[in-house]
DNA sequence: TTTAGCACTCATTTTGCCAGAGTGCTAAAT
DNA sequence: ATTTAGCACTCTGGCAAAATGAGTGCTAAA
């Protein structure tokens, strides 16, 4: 209720204005130093504008709304999550990535690429180059990915194990093995792959299947119907079961370099965090979903009870307008959101077109 | 010369023996419990058949000898890196899976892998629990590797871009994208096609670029001979230029765990020390061209400094007698080597096992 | 409404101290 | 000739008391 009272005493337009600014001092000393700011620290970064003890005053007031916290009794003020939170929604500015900052993140740009493991390894090691924080990026293609050309070839002359390899329209090629359950002949398997390759160009995987057994339906009794059924056992043997999602993690140690792990505990729990990458698929896999610019998870928002020190930061990437993998930035909460953002939805752009342009070739 | 002087005075045997009895206690003491041994803890556990004052007057020979050292002056004895090549050199007996570890190990085996990379990944991961140190693997296979069998397949009409799938004799498939400066006609792709295929069966990769290089000279003048250039050309952009070679390296955070790590510069450094893969990539490379069981590398003895503090134990895998790539474990130098060397040995054996498997199928 | 002053709190650093583990040496015992 | 007991000495690690100092909250004055 004190916030009332100011509401109705005051001219809050200008007093509201007072406290976001010192409540912005604050998180930016915060974040540059990581140790509790005071009030005299502000007083003088205010140039003594006003008094420590009115920031003092205003400070009880931030604490009071959940922004700010003492560590103790008589520490300095640390932002809280919701201070973060506030800070990210309302206060913070668009920033943009330095002359050097760009030139950097373009590098991946530098075509030599062949691999799209490659592309998403210099990505992620740029990144974390880049955020001085621990990188990830997260590939999930195939799944959401769109047909575009399947070839069989027969591996050896037993005939019956055969190659299918596969295209997707952003360009990625996947190859499997199968093993029939008897020989096939060479005309057949011609007419199954002219046939495949006909039905299913443009489709999106996920409708591969209901497609195919559409067809089935329809050519029963026709001499194509077994051809069908020869297709579908053999896409469900291979594309469809795939799930070609990867993950790539870089930069570990920049993080473990920030003084909040002074203390060997904080960095074995980063750690283990670090190793189950399932709870960090989960997160990013999230974001596949929406299309959003930018997304930011602030510590205790997120589910996981260990990521309660850290934030991230991530953007997803796309060819054309189809999400194919996100890229983010983990660090601890104490981190630069604004410039942390400008430099994830940067590379996230880059990142889709440069796997873009690998598709197309 | 103390050593000297025992060696004609005394029943030299007995002596040694006695000797090496108390240095591997030592060693075993130190590996179990991370803290320098004294005298009095060696006699309580040779059942003070001697006296803590005979033990180090023995311990004072070894420290000369130096297999063991002191951290500082009244401290207890601490094995020397010399003393653990000693140890393994010399003193070590060959160990035996348990029959748990054996069970744990051969999970490798559950097989519904298609994928070399989920093979690999799993052999890390069981390596580092079984373990309980930081596993590598090393996959370095295609370079050393055999020609199978090669497929040319347009990606689309406009007929200049060519998708080249590559299989190995190891089962390995590769594939390269290929922009043709003119397109080609089918005819002529499918010619291509089984020039490269009857040419190129069963010759090492190392062998391809000089084989057809033969063949062009040969068939100078002749209608092939356009055919040979061409297919020269796209081997040397495809396979030639692959360097497949992936390192995987799992559980640094076990490694952290141990008690040498207390002081956190000691988890930076290794942290940088994985991070920077280049210089494991160089040790593991080595084994690729010896065929010996298992090497040991002890801290001091690695070219790196920074490799002080830690020792590696690795194995090459193979299929059929071709070596393509290598596990290993690291862990402080203060490790299990006689667990950890039996456990590595069998994990290359079955390693290479199931990649055979998968290459055959 | 702001500011100065003061008493108080609590984390951190410094210091000193002690116990414990272990050594090396010497002299006695076997 | 070896082994052992005894003793003086060294160094670590832990603990507690004391000093430090940054920062607060509150009150009263500006």
């Amino acid at each position: 209720m004190g916030i009332t009272r100011i509401h109705i005493k005051r001219n809050s337009d200008t007093f509201e204005l007072r406290r976001c600014q010192i409540f912005t001092e604050i998180l930016n000393l915060y974040i540059q130093t990581a140790t509790p700011v005071g009030s005299r620290t502000i007083a003088r970064r205010l140039r003594n504008s006003l008094s420590p003890a009115t920031i003092r005053n205003i400070m009880a007031d931030l604490e009071e709304m959940g922004y700010i916290e003492h560590p103790y009794t008589s520490a300095g003020r640390v932002p809280t999550d919701q201070g973060y939170r506030y800070y990210v929604n309302v206060l913070m500015q668009e920033s943009h990535l330095t002359k050097d900052e760009e030139e950097t993140i373009r590098t991946v740009y530098e075509r030599h690429w062949t691999e799209l493991e490659e592309i998403i390894g210099r990505a992620s090691r740029l990144l974390s180059e880049v955020s001085n924080q621990a990188a990830l990026v997260l590939f999930s293609g195939v799944s959401r990915d769109i047909f575009k050309r399947i070839a069989l070839i027969l591996l050896d002359s037993s005939s019956n194990r055969l190659l299918v390899v596969f295209v997707s329209a952003s360009g990625l090629i996947r190859n499997y093995k199968v093993e029939l359950p008897e020989p096939i002949e060479d005309i057949q398997l011609e007419r199954l792959n002219r046939l495949l390759n006909q039905e299913l160009e443009g489709l999106p995987l996920s409708q591969i299947e209901y497609h195919l057994k559409r067809r089935m339906m329809m050519e029963q009794g026709s001499l194509y119907y077994n051809l069908f059924k020869q297709a579908l056992a053999m896409i469900k043997a291979t594309i469809l079961t795939s799930k070609e999602e990867r993950l790539w993690l870089e930069g570990t140690s920049r993080v473990l370099e920030q003084p909040e792990f002074r203390e060997v505990a904080r960095t074995r729990e980063l750690l283990h965090l670090l190793e189950e990458k399932e709870p960090l698929l989960e997160l990013l896999r999230q974001d596949l979903e929406q299309d959003q610019r930018c997304r930011i998870y602030i510590g205790s928002e997120m589910e996981n009870k260990a990521m309660k020190w850290y934030s991230l930061v991530t953007c997803s990437y796309k060819i054309g307008n189809r999400v194919i993998g996100t890229v983010g930035i983990l660090g601890p909460t104490r981190m630069e959101y604004s410039r942390l953002v400008a430099l994830v939805d940067r590379m996230a752009g880059l990142l889709g077109k440069v796997i873009s342009q690998m598709g197309e070739l």
